[in-house]
DNA sequence: CAAATTTGTTAGAATAGTCTAACTTTGTAA
DNA sequence: TTACAAAGTTAGACTATTCTAACAAATTTG
């Protein structure tokens, strides 16, 4: 079984996997906020472990079984977001820390429990999408807003980025996953959108805002 | 900040504290399931931090501080085996194992949101009292079952040892806190009990059972 | 393409937590 | 009160995870 540890650089690993599925070391030890050489003998041990597939001065790829286990702590790092949220009543800025505590529980009862009184949510609070007990996981078909053309409708379905920091913003504007938006122009200059919606008139969103949005076209 | 092994030997201590609130490295090393020489040498360095007051060849005492931290600590865990049953519906005998796990979890506002939840109590689902924030607990003041006498009625309040095996037995004789028992006679030759109950008519208690049921007296 | 930069590797060390083996103190009991 | 047993200590070693320093390979770029 994994350590907290392992299962941490299982799941960068998996949130990092680019077109191919691989990831550099230099990523990785990044991501994971370690040294280089830490990173490096880490993975020399995941590889052991038949997690990971490496070879020196290549790119890493996860082992079907590193990806399934990736999936799964992802899995109950989701869960327990949705759990905080829909039933200990957290805001969806709040949870990220304490899931990174919890995803590491061995109590397979314990998120069982979570998942049935959550009637089996596919996605979290910020929309990305639960990996199922399988470790499958359905990828979003989202676009992201700055996509978008005026006069469209659009809904708000998910998240590209869910820091604390612009989840505050989300709330400072009142804009929550569900919420309906008009495009009503987009500033060619800048590429920042003007954008209307329940008791918000007129809202300008910059660039950087609109591509973290994903959303859903109606029309 | 305590580590998790830290946060055990706390706990450890704290359970184990004798009349005088000392305790033997034996004792401690058994609790835990580790080596003289790892405890002796986790010892010292708790020692270090301030947590416990610690010379060669003499019984250990935790400090104020080190009172306060396991207090808390239980505290997280009762809650927490609070919450499972009657927040996620676990039964009493399954919610120790994954207590221990949360425990150790570094997130104030998860533990208060669960005792609000809960409605503030002060005793977990095995009659065990729950330390205040503060890290006060208020110790219990009940009768084992086998001072009673025949013919007195009693109420069930707590454990003296809540084991999955104990549990499942209470379980299998339908015994719950809160159960009115009328003792109908004691066995001097076994201190074996016989007691009834709702559809239970005349139910024998053997004398290790009897020390481990806690009860309030009714009359 | 050769230099510069980025990326990855090795070596060596540190800390936390654990162990076994060997030895010392303390406490008990004949 | 000496001898044995129980309890505690020390030394030395091991694993997991991390680091810095030094070096090597790969990639980019003028």
């Amino acid at each position: 079984m994994a350590s907290s540890t392992e299962e941490n650089y299982l799941k960068s690993l998996y949130n990092l996997a680019n077109v191919q599925g691989e990831v550099n070391l230099s990523e990785l030890a990044a991501s994971l906020q370690v040294s280089l050489p830490t990173a490096n003998s880490m993975v020399k041990s995941l590889q052991k472990s038949g997690w990971v597939i490496y070879e020196k001065y290549k790119p890493l790829t996860l082992t079907k079984e590193g990806k399934k286990t990736a999936a799964l702590i992802i899995r109950k790092h989701r869960l327990t977001e949705m759990f905080l949220v829909k039933v200990m009543n957290f805001g969806w800025e709040e949870v990220h820390e304490v899931a990174e505590q919890i995803e590491h529980i061995h109590a397979p009862k314990f998120f069982e429990r979570m998942d049935q009184m959550l009637g089996f949510p596919t996605v979290d609070p910020h929309g990305s999408p639960i990996p199922d007990p399988q470790g499958k996981i359905t990828p979003l078909s989202y676009t992201p807003l700055a996509h978008a053309k005026p006069g469209q409708h659009v809904q708000l379905a998910a998240l590209t980025n869910s820091s604390t920091e612009f989840l505050e913003f989300l709330n400072s504007r009142k804009l929550s996953l569900g919420t309906q938006l008009t495009i009503l122009s987009k500033e060619s200059y800048d590429q920042s959108m003007v954008v209307s919606y329940a008791h918000h008139p007129s809202e300008t969103l910059s660039e950087k805002v609109c591509e973290r949005l994903l959303v859903r076209v109606l029309d």
